[in-house]
DNA sequence: TTTTGCTTGATTGTGTACAAAACGCTCGCA
DNA sequence: TGCGAGCGTTTTGTACACAATCAAGCAAAA
């Protein structure tokens, strides 16, 4: 695809890390790589044609920014959330996607009403697809309206937890319906587009409350087990 | 305290990079390292004693936070946060930060009431020394406040906003009257003591925004002199 | 048979060397 | 005297090599 060409560009331009982070996040974001997936640093290297040195900034940034863990000595693997890190990421989110709404309201001119919408659209489109393709679009979703803000800090932030919550819902979620997220956006898209300051926010915090039960309802199985065992250790110092 | 023991042998143990990323931090947040100073990697190296990969690696953990711009083949600096940049952060603290009292509300215990008090108390005894002292101090009650949340994702948003706040009051804001700060803090703590939730959440948006308007009342005159050449500049495309 | 200790292999942490790019300086020219 | 080009120096970007650490497998003893 034509994106591919123009990121290849880009990033032989300006920095071979930023190449390496990005296709490791995708790849992580794709569930290509599965949470909990070793990440060593001379195969990612070999593989991707670059030194370690590069891997290693990558990483880095990935672990700075959730999607992946990083114990010393140990190395890196795909980052497995906790149902206690998911009740957080969502209850940030729910905050800060509140702001974005407040940000937005009555500032949106017809042009991004219609880029919100082709956004939907495609969300719609994509509903038959696979599940990760449609966890990835209802993402987007978020962080387009975070841009919008024009505000670096809250994109930032928004793009941060919304990549943290696919793996939370690859991790944890249920099949995933597209058609309530869908709906869901359209319904606030109008709310924003009429102006109904109260109303979009109340959608956003019931959209996102939506998303937060989906993605913690299942999950009390095989995974509680392990990090049990790992609060007993850590109290005594291993 | 035994945990500040613990730490400095897990910081000087488990790993270098980290020591000069807090080193770098703290200067920059005491202002011995001023706004736009150059940070070239061997200098820094040669200083601390460690080599250019590890003040490579704190530096590219500064720039994530930006505390530091960090521009390819031209070094590190830094940050200057523009004025927008100053209103970004705060209006995101302002959402953030009401989380906290939310969160916190009704679930404080009479200890940690009395630590709160007890910081409280020490930024009341730091207001008689130098203004950037008592910012950090101020700073560091708001860090507190979330890291009582136990919210993790919280925790790091809030820290790394405080500090970027820092950032600003040293470069735009006032002489900094410690005494409002550390009033407006008591009153916050009596709110979240008697679980008045809604109180509690209105001073604390009350007094983001006392911070932000002490951040961004003055700095209109010898620096927004050059801001506004350098935009005219790059309209010229300079 | 199970457990403990050692040894080996693999992987990360760090320093250093070389290549490329940007900055400052001097020199030449109008 | 002012301006621009060319060159040398400084600084960053990258690769690689060596040291340190961890995990696994094997052997030996209880």
């Amino acid at each position: 695809m034509a994106s591919t060409l123009r990121d290849k560009n880009q990033k032989s331009a300006v920095s071979k890390s930023d190449a390496v982070y990005r296709t490791l996040k995708r790849a992580i974001l794709d569930q290509a790589l599965a949470a909990g997936t070793k990440l060593p640093e001379d195969s990612i290297g070999e593989r991707l044609g670059v030194s370690r040195t590069i891997v290693r900034q990558a990483l880095a940034r990935l672990n700075g920014e959730g999607l992946i863990e990083l114990r010393p000595h140990k190395g890196a693997c795909v980052a497995q959330p906790s149902l206690e890190d998911a009740r957080h990421i969502f209850a940030v989110r729910q905050s800060l996607e509140t702001l974005v709404v407040d940000t937005l309201i009555g500032k949106l001119t017809p042009q991004q009403i219609r880029q919100l919408e082709a956004h939907v659209d495609a969300e719609g489109a994509a509903r038959t697809n696979n599940t990760s393709a449609s966890i990835q679009l209802a993402g987007e979703f978020h962080v387009l309206l975070a841009k919008l803000t024009e505000n670096d800090v809250l994109l930032r932030y928004v793009t941060e937890l919304v990549s943290r919550s696919s793996l939370i819902l690859s991790l944890y979620g249920r099949p995933h319906s597209p058609d309530c997220a869908v709906s869901e956006h359209r319904e606030l898209i109008a709310a924003l587009d009429k102006g109904e300051r109260e109303h979009a926010c109340e959608l956003m915090r019931h959209h996102i409350d939506a998303i937060t039960t989906r993605a913690l309802l299942k999950g009390n199985s095989e995974k509680d087990f392990p990090d049990l065992l790992a609060a007993y250790a850590r109290e005594e110092g291993l």
